[in-house]
DNA sequence: CTGAAAGCGCTTACAG
DNA sequence: CTGAAAGCGCTTACAG
């Protein structure tokens, strides 16, 4: 096998082809009509010196990257495992390469440290809630870098959001645990701060509480932060304080599995004595015991839709401002249903 | 605010600063001591023009990309989330970019593709079992690309490998089914084809029977696909045909879920009747009914080491050709303990 | 410690 | 349809 010490560049092609570098440029990108009998000259040239275009090159000439970047709080659950596969499918058929970079969760850590993904080596960004800060988010925005935010809106600038239906799920279900099990005292485990589904879904819990003539009382809403640990020992206090309930709405699936084992270790029964329900409906969950009733939340197709939006943003096109897509009550076992 | 056409660029900040472009980029990346008041009023003028380095620009001039690419199968499921999050916090950490591509399980789709991730755009590559076919591996390995492989070993070149301790995890699980519940018909389901892990988890297994005088039964080895819906079908089919078994080494976590449901749909008593184990211990396996026994695997471990090796090799460091994780068995119901 | 200049490897008007 | 040449925005010897 022929191992040059320099890897080909377009010029030994060139070369090799008997033409110039501006051909070799038009057979790789097909910009421009080239003589069959040439171009096929060109592509034997490829071939035989292993040649692959430097992507630098490329984008410092063309000016573009032909990279999406993902910005995420961080990496882990069945959540952002769902909402990457969906990023990562629709970035490839759309033809882009896919940088990412997780932030950790409260970004106060580097304050003003400039963020690794933007316009110097994207096309694009796509931003979860919590990934990006307010002025990150404007000077991006008054640049024109191509933004879409996921699970989060943002006033004052027009930049494409994805999300869902927080709130009528989170009605729908709470709703769910009043008529059909007659629960009353429902206790609700907030998301992280700054996490706009958990404000909805909030929203959505107090709306089904008031519509059933329930008042919403303070002492039964408390932090479960989406997850596991910090919903188990949000759940410990309740029952250490003698807090009544008969009902526990998540937050979402993470948290409900720290709710489930804080019950479990309390011996408290689900569903006959308390009612457990989640949201998001992430692959486990009817792998719990009992099965999980939640909301399905279809992250998957958040991560497609926000790569669709940002690649139409890149090309020019007009993109949707707002994306909301559906959600639906998925009724298993851990409400009380059998 | 200042909405400028074009973002600065260094020439933009060096004539702002009265200063050459060379020593813009000197203070930029720390590479000559330059005099503090000077470096001073570039530092200015960086702010002042919001500047910020092309990274194309850099990575043509300095020939480093500072990327490192990532190559998987797939996105889905826990055990890739876990090894994206070490890899991730890794690069992160050893200050390289991420970009990360998935094949797609059999390659066969795109036979000679070129990859979209090499020597054009990454100071070297990641890559799982099953996502880069042998002689894309001999091609970047001969011209030179840093390449470390996980979860998979390459006999012929001198690559770097991380992988887990299969064989003795598995020997040990399967010892337990017999020792302490004294299973003497165990299912084995296999991972892929072309998975080195199923292989060594195989071989784990038949060991393990051997040294209990136990006789590896080919009608007992059945396809589960490291997978959910195929280790379902697989039980199904055994079941169906009424193959005698007392327990089942489902080959991992996800396939363990399949195996449960299929069992359970059956109306047979996990673990009474049929003693279910895995391997992986997956975030969830503590939540299944019953909570899964299964061995540990330090997949986020995985892939912290891979990177940590990688980096090595783009620094012309030795990297080891082999690094073997550990694995530990976790205890819980399924296997019949209490 | 600093500057002038070459060079990294492409794309893209501009001519022809 | 094709080529010569400018230019993308940096880094890095080489002088001084």
């Amino acid at each position: 096998m022929n191992i040059p010490n320099r890897p080909a560049t377009i010029a030994d092609v060139a070369r090799q082809a008997g033409v110039s570098i501006a051909t070799v440029s038009r057979v790789l990108n097909g910009t421009t009509r080239v003589i069959p009998e040439t171009a096929e000259r060109v592509q034997d040239a490829i071939r035989a010196l292993n040649y692959v275009p430097r992507t630098a090159a490329r984008v410092l000439a063309s000016r573009r990257t032909n990279t999406l970047g993902l910005l995420l709080p961080e990496i882990s659950g069945a959540f952002f495992s769902s909402m990457l596969r969906g990023i990562e499918a629709a970035a490839r058929g759309a033809g882009f390469d896919l940088l990412i970079h997780t932030t950790g969760e409260p970004r106060h850590a580097l304050p003003h440290a400039r963020l690794p993904l933007g316009e110097h080596n994207t096309d694009g960004l796509l931003a979860f809630t919590a990934s990006l800060e307010n002025e990150e988010i404007t000077r991006l925005y008054s640049i024109g870098l191509p933004l879409v935010l996921m699970h989060q809106t943002f006033t004052g600038c027009e930049i494409p959001t994805i999300t869902i239906e927080n709130k009528s799920g989170a009605a729908h279900i709470v709703a769910h645990l009043i008529e059909a099990h007659g629960r009353r005292r429902i206790v609700f485990l907030r998301g992280p701060e700054s996490h706009e589904d958990s404000a909805w879904r909030e929203r959505g819990y107090c709306e089904a509480l008031e519509t059933h003539g329930l008042q919403v009382d303070p002492a039964l809403i408390s932090l479960g932060g989406f997850q596991r640990e910090t919903a188990q020992a949000a759940i410990q206090d309740l029952l250490a304080r003698d807090v009544a309930f008969d009902a526990v709405f998540s937050g979402d699936d993470e948290a409900a599995l720290g709710v489930l084992t804080a019950l479990q270790a309390a011996g408290v029964a689900v569903p006959q004595e308390v009612s457990v329900v989640g949201f998001d409906d992430i692959p486990f969950a009817p792998f719990l015991s009992p099965p999980l009733t939640t909301v399905r939340a279809p992250i998957e197709q958040v991560g497609s839709e926000a790569v669709k939006q940002l690649v139409r943003l890149i090309r020019g096109e007009r993109a949707d401002l707002l994306t909301l897509l559906p959600t639906e009550m998925v009724i298993r076992n851990s409400c009380g249903c059998t």
